[in-house]
DNA sequence: ACAATAGTGTCTCTCAGACAGTATCGT
DNA sequence: ACGATACTGTCTGAGAGACACTATTGT
């Protein structure tokens, strides 16, 4: 069958939709990632990516969008929320065939219930860790991750995307902070300093200051319009 | 519901998932794209992007494969046949729920046959007269042909994806007309080429040259062992 | 000889990276 | 004063773009 027209629809293949969503964050300097314990087989135990089915009437973003906030309890709309990958191998679910579709989110250190509105355990977890045992995550969800990951780190090269794992105000070095974190680089704080601020619309100085513990007093900035970064970050 | 352990296999939302593959080649220095013409409701007799439901036991990336050399007769395999998006607004198709995965293919300019091997009409359309009318499309195919063309003048940048778009052999001027053609721009013939030889395992000599109409005979190449461009070719 | 196409050399400007130097705080 | 952190200035080298120049063909 190569074309619609000619389909009987009451005899197409039957497939489940699904939204996987990568949400990470960094807390304490680490690249973490919300990851739930399945409660029943298959993979009983095992840490799995959170997601669900789309609804018979839902797009597949606000699918996304849904299961997210259900998931961390967040009470905004998250402004980082990409499609990176489809995920349909025969078999990858055992029971059925399954077509993931894969979301990968960027959020500030909020405060992640430890469970999310159904009775599964949500738990924060180094990226690192998560991805030493290839065996480790439940059905594909290992390479889902790796992609996911891979999407954000090639997202910060050219795009304002880093700013989304911030507070609204935030100070260069937390910034530098991020790129550093997610691409497991050290990256030079003067150089930095001037590519981003040199950045049109990539930050803007609120003009207020904050005090570290230590050293002069930092300049806050919040995000700015611009959605990309020309010329790049190289990594 | 937000998590595969309490399900019922029975009572998932009923999908119909199909790959739609943007076949993308070079013909007179335009871009064009392989569409086929519908000869059923819903947009009968309007043009569409080849595409097909996706076998129960088959995986995403081989049901594309088919396809396409069902649409094209095609007798080996691409090379350069990308995902690059999901497709899946409730009423997209009228009939039912479909989710589409979208693939792009770089194809040589060899002989597309005006007709698959269904009975539907296929043609080879530029790809600016395919998107002038918002509406000339079937489906939301207007959105997935603009959405692939973005992503092959952005695999250009940073990969050798350029070199499927020609026969086996190929001249540097002629890899620079692909990049103008896909790009819309006029790139210096001299820095092009520095840029291309001096970009390790881009492009390998033959030592054999090709004499034109007019002028200095041009080296022959091949498409080298890279994948990447780095530093990438700016438009 | 001349036009046309292929390919090289040269200059300039931008920008990334290295790193020294300055500014402003707490102790 | 001193260390720590924030930020600025300066130098250098890589590379992109503009463009002149050379090479090799057909007419």
């Amino acid at each position: 069958m190569s074309e619609l027209p000619d389909y009987d629809p009451s005899a197409f293949p039957p497939f489940a939709v699904t939204v996987d969503i990568v949400v990470l964050t960094i807390v304490d300097d680490r690249l973490q990632v919300v990851l739930i314990e399945r409660g029943a087989p298959p993979f009983q135990g095992a840490l799995a990516i959170p997601g669900g089915f789309v609804r018979i009437d839902e797009d597949l973003d606000t699918a996304a969008t849904r299961e997210l906030i259900e998931e961390t309890g967040l009470d905004y709309l998250p402004q980082h929320l990409e499609q990176f990958g489809v995920y349909g191998q025969p078999g990858r679910d055992p029971r059925m065939r399954v077509v993931s579709v894969g979301y990968v989110a960027f959020l500030p250190e909020i405060p992640i219930p430890e469970a999310g509105t159904d009775a599964a355990d949500a738990y924060l977890v180094a990226v690192d860790d998560a991805l030493t045992d290839p065996g480790g995550l439940a059905f594909d969800h290992h390479v889902i991750l790796t992609d996911a990951v891979e999407h954000a780190r090639r997202s910060l090269e050219s795009a304002t995307t880093a700013t989304a794992f911030l507070p609204p105000v935030f100070t260069v070095t937390e910034l530098r902070g991020v790129y550093e974190t997610v691409w497991g680089t050290s990256l030079d704080p003067g150089n930095f300093q001037k590519k981003v601020i040199d950045s049109e619309g990539f930050v803007i100085a609120t003009g207020e200051l904050r005090q570290g513990p230590r050293g002069r007093p930092a300049e806050l900035y919040r995000a700015g319009p611009a959605e990309t970064i020309d010329p790049p970050i190289r990594r």
